[in-house]
This record gives C-alpha cells, structure tokens and sequence, in this order.
DNA sequence: ACACAGTATCTTGCATCACAAGATACCTAC
DNA sequence: GTAGGTATCTTGTGATGCAAGATACTGTGT
C-alpha cells in the first residue's frame, strides 16, 4: 500500500498521535488493520509496520476486541472493535490532543515576547 | 527547575514538537538554555536533559551561533541566536506543524463515516 | 570556614514508538 | 504456475524526551 499525500512528513510529529487517530476511527466503526491504514493515509501517511503492533498493544490494554471476517479476494480480515475502556480511552486522548496542540500553537503564534 | 502545569502530559506528543518551540523562541530573542526551559515550559513541560542535546543538535546543524555573557549571581550563560539557516528552518517547520496539527484535527473531528 | 540553596551547563542510560524491509498466505487472472 | 492485489505479522533500526546525576559558580546564613 501506497497513499501518501507527497511529503515525507516529520516521523516524530506522529508519536504517540497515531494511537489516537485509531481510536478516534474505530469509534466510528469497526475496521481491520489494512483499511485503516488506507483510511488514516487519507489524512496522515502511516505504514502497515506502524499500525499491526499498534493494535496489538491497544489489544493487550483492553481498550479492542477483535473477529474475524472472511473476506471476497483474500485472506479472512480481523476486524477491531472499540470496548467502553477504549471509548474512554478515545475521549480522554483527543482532550489532550486538543490541549497540547493549543499550547504548542500559543507558543508558536507568539508575536511579541512582551507577552506574560 | 520545575514549572509543569500539574498534568504529566502524553510524552510522546512532544516528540518533534520541542525543537520547532525552540527555534521558534529564538525567533523572538536570544535566550540561554536554562531560560528557555522556564520560558517553554509555561506552556509545555521540558525538562533541562532534553534542552541541551537539542541546543546542541541545533548548534551542529548550522541553525544556531552561541556566545557566553556573564551573569550576575550563577555561571555564565551560554546564550543561543538563530541563524539564516535557523530562521528558515523554523518557518518551515512551523508550516510542517500547522498542516500536521491541521490534518489530524480533521481526523479527529470528523463525526460522520460517510464524509470523503 | 563551612554548608546549603539557587543558578547554569552537560552526560549517561533508558523507554517509547514509527518505519523499512521482509516473511507469510490467500485469491484471481493470465 | 506466475504475477499481482489483498491482508497480517515480525525484526531491526533510528529519533528523541526523560530521570538522574555530575560539575561548577555565587550568595547567604551560621
């Protein structure tokens, strides 16, 4: 899989945010690894490597559980579904995504250094 | 030193994060290690062991010049200031991270599957 | 003089996590 | 059977933030 928008993108932005991009679209719907990656990709480049043992660690927290499905061409797809953990896990993430973007943009959108 | 808000925040979100505030405090003026960390860390926790292989990394890569100044009750300070190649590197980077910020927000915002 | 706290720089070892590259396997089409 | 698309998984590497500590200068209190 290839989908990728152009640029490489800084790796280390994506620490620790690709966990919750996953959660936040599986709280949408139940989907296996190989789609996310194409759905995610739409937004954020982000590699098979990353996304397996990214589930498999949301797994061995409790926040997925997982089924298999067969699928049309292929091999039979796992597919990976939110638990309550998981959807709190979800929200309280995305909090602090919001809050440590926020105050990385005060910091960066600072004109002045007069300011407090 | 130790000027954290309370919360021990997603180490892994700063990842990559913490030099483009760097660069981008430096745009404004000319700091000393020791100074930036109390003036980043109003915003985000940094701690001293993370400022100065960056600084140093920095240094390295062209982007920034030292000099010593004295100071009055401590050690000389070890002040920093940006260079052409800093102040580049710093807009780009800041571009870098709008978009980034940008494209995950929209991932994370996005309340319906049928969207795109 | 001595100890201690505040200022200031720097280093070492550790943990986390994304990636590239590859292994495996299933199915369809040629 | 060979090639390519679908799909999962593993191994090794690299980047970087942190805790903990070493070093050293200055001023204050005893």
């Amino acid at each position: 899989m290839h989908t990728n928008q152009g640029d490489p993108m800084n790796i280390q932005f994506k620490k620790g945010v690709l966990e919750i991009c996953v959660l936040s679209v599986l709280a949408h719907k139940d989907c296996y690894g190989y789609e996310l990656v194409a759905e995610i990709s739409k937004k954020i480049d982000i590699s098979e490597g990353t996304i397996y043992p990214l589930l498999h660690r949301l797994k061995d927290e409790g926040h997925v559980t997982t089924y298999l499905q067969e699928s049309a061409g292929g091999p039979p797809r796992k597919y990976y579904r939110l638990t309550e953990s998981g959807r709190k896990e979800e929200h309280e993430q995305k909090e602090e995504w919001m809050q440590f973007a926020a105050s990385v943009n005060a910091l960066l959108e600072r004109k002045n250094d007069a300011a407090e």
